[in-house]
DNA sequence: GGTTAGCACTCGACATCCCTAAGTGCTAAC
DNA sequence: GTTAGCACTTAGGGATGTCGAGTGCTAACC
């Protein structure tokens, strides 16, 4: 019994169950892949396989279906990521390009990505790390009410309504623009406590309660912000490739709609050498998802921000991941310098 | 046979449905309900109400459940839209208040209308009609490439990125800030295009295609901006309210991800006196909610953004009708003036 | 007239049984 | 290590039978 076939073997069950969506037995299996050998033999190959866990028959008399170990095996065999095909690449392309709000770009991108897998993609907001200040504006709303504005390099916009705690005439309140402008526009985000610190330290004692609230309201938008948020699309596509519920939907829309959970998974997911992160089954912290895996990557200048698919763990993974990695390549270099 | 006892009947067959999800037979009808008459004349009510086509049976011998036109008429019958308990009340009050940003104020909202009706919950984003200009923001992103930012003063800020088809200097983009601000600060954004033509009619001959292009940039940001866009909340619960999914989600998920179709459908809806808006299985004009009902009522201002929640045919009408317009009661309470 | 009891009738739901086809695991031969 | 052959297991599908809920009708009743 020769352990390469026994690879081939595995791989020919998860691309067969994977388009067939049925257990595959080794007769149709020596049919359909040209094994060299019999079913008989094939049939040792496949105990084999189901000793070590990673296939399993649903009941005596069925073909076999690869188990959660048999498609993580089955997808670090994966050398190399298969590339899109033209058209992909085009669609890529023409939808991606011409865009121009950061929110709109994020929606087409994650709308893409679910249309190319078929299956529900997800996108978390960039970090802000990299971005530098750009513009600050405090908008009196009520008497003790200012909305806040940070305008980062990127063209993000973050806002915050703050209740100051004291009453500011439109002049204080520009005087307080001027200043907080001054000392802070250019510097990263990530560095925004320092220099508002010593604008805080700078303000006269009558003003500084509401410096104080402004100081804490920026800061908060500076790293906060919305990178808990993510965008999503495609979940009507749970629905479609399952007619046959081997995944029920109900605990994975739960967990779309924990955008927490999403999030923390998201983030957890160790990158591998080719730069897509997989989750399988019961690999994936979330029981809701216990069979559905995910595909993911990051993306931008730190690929810290991520994004990625969902979907039942029978699916195929070549495509998927290469499908994952060329949007996020894109999204990137759009969101690039 | 008595017309306001056939009513009776109706209403109890609805409620009963709703319940108990099963066809329901005149024999329970007479046990649930103290009705004082016997199954038998029931029956002749039950046949009299299906010849009118507004109850059905699934099969001949099954219990009968309401047709589209039953629970019409039976949601016309409701004359006072039950009040909500204390506790739902309260529930509304503590998730509803201390909000600043109303992106913030809008998950928020249908998450709580979701958790309370146990349905799809939908909300647009508020129309600007009456809000008025506070400040723009002009910021250069590249050498042609423009941030946009619009503020209103109800907190609402607005962005977009333009090409503005010609380099500009910081100090000339400045100076037409200065312009456009003084030209259109404290305008009703409804207004907004007359005033921007004025705004660019009074700019020098070299800068003019700047003006030209940020006067359109800014235009559309007033009026389309996001009105268009919505928020939902509890896609999980279609799954989970239909075990035995007499609707079947895949066609209910794809409506929803079609935000075109929802916000078309939510304008469309014609509001009642009771302020609240029901469109019921066929009715709805797209296909893939023939099964679905959809409750909405206006909010804000104008009441002309909608906010509402989408489930199936088989709901609780009242309650759902009261939680969606408390709601929306409480939501214009906050936007408010 | 409207209401009621009684009763025959209809069908879906459910259980049972049987058969078939697919696919395995084992053994013995190669 | 591979193969052919064969006994064995079992899900799935169809046919059949039974049960019970619920109807529609008719004839009696108030």
């Amino acid at each position: 019994m020769s352990e390469p076939r026994k690879l081939e073997v595995l791989r020919a069950i998860v691309e067969d169950y994977v388009h067939s969506r049925e257990p595959v037995g080794s007769k149709a299996l020596v049919e359909r892949h040209h094994l060299g050998v019999s079913s008989a033999t094939i049939r040792n190959d496949m105990a084999a396989l189901e000793d070590e866990g990673l296939i399993t028959a649903p009941h005596t008399s069925a073909g076999r279906i690869p188990t959660d170990k048999g498609y993580r095996l089955f997808v670090d065999q994966i050398s190399a990521v298969k590339p899109l095909s033209p058209a992909e690449r085009r669609a890529i392309q023409s939808l991606l390009e011409g865009s121009d709000d950061l929110d709109d770009v994020l929606e087409r991108t994650v709308r893409l990505l679910a249309q190319l897998t078929n299956q529900v993609a997800v996108v978390q907001y960039p970090h802000l790390s990299r971005a530098v200040v750009r513009h600050i504006e405090f908008v009196q709303l009520a008497p003790r009410k200012v909305l806040i504005v940070l305008i980062a390099d990127s063209g993000k916009v973050e806002q915050r309504v703050v209740d100051v705690g004291q009453e500011l005439s439109d002049d204080t309140l520009s005087a307080l623009r001027t200043r907080f402008l001054a000392g802070v526009a250019g510097t990263a985000l990530t560095m925004l406590p320092q220099y508002l610190a010593a604008v805080v330290a700078g303000c006269a004692p009558a003003e500084r309660p509401a410096a104080v609230a402004l100081s804490r309201a920026l800061e908060a938008l500076s790293h906060s912000s919305r990178e808990d948020r993510m965008v999503l699309a495609g979940t009507a596509n749970l629905a479609r490739s399952n007619v046959d519920f081997p995944l029920s939907i109900g605990p994975v829309l739960e967990a779309l709609e924990e955008q927490v959970v999403m999030l923390r998974l998201l983030s957890d997911m160790a990158q591998d050498p080719r730069g897509v992160a997989v989750s399988i089954g019961r690999e994936n912290p979330y029981d809701g998802l216990a069979e559905a895996s995910v595909v993911a990557t990051g993306y931008g200048p730190d690929a810290t921000a991520k994004i990625g698919i969902l979907g039942p763990t029978r699916m195929d993974y070549p495509t998927t991941m290469a499908a994952v990695r060329a949007v996020a390549r894109y999204l990137s270099r759009i969101l690039g310098p």
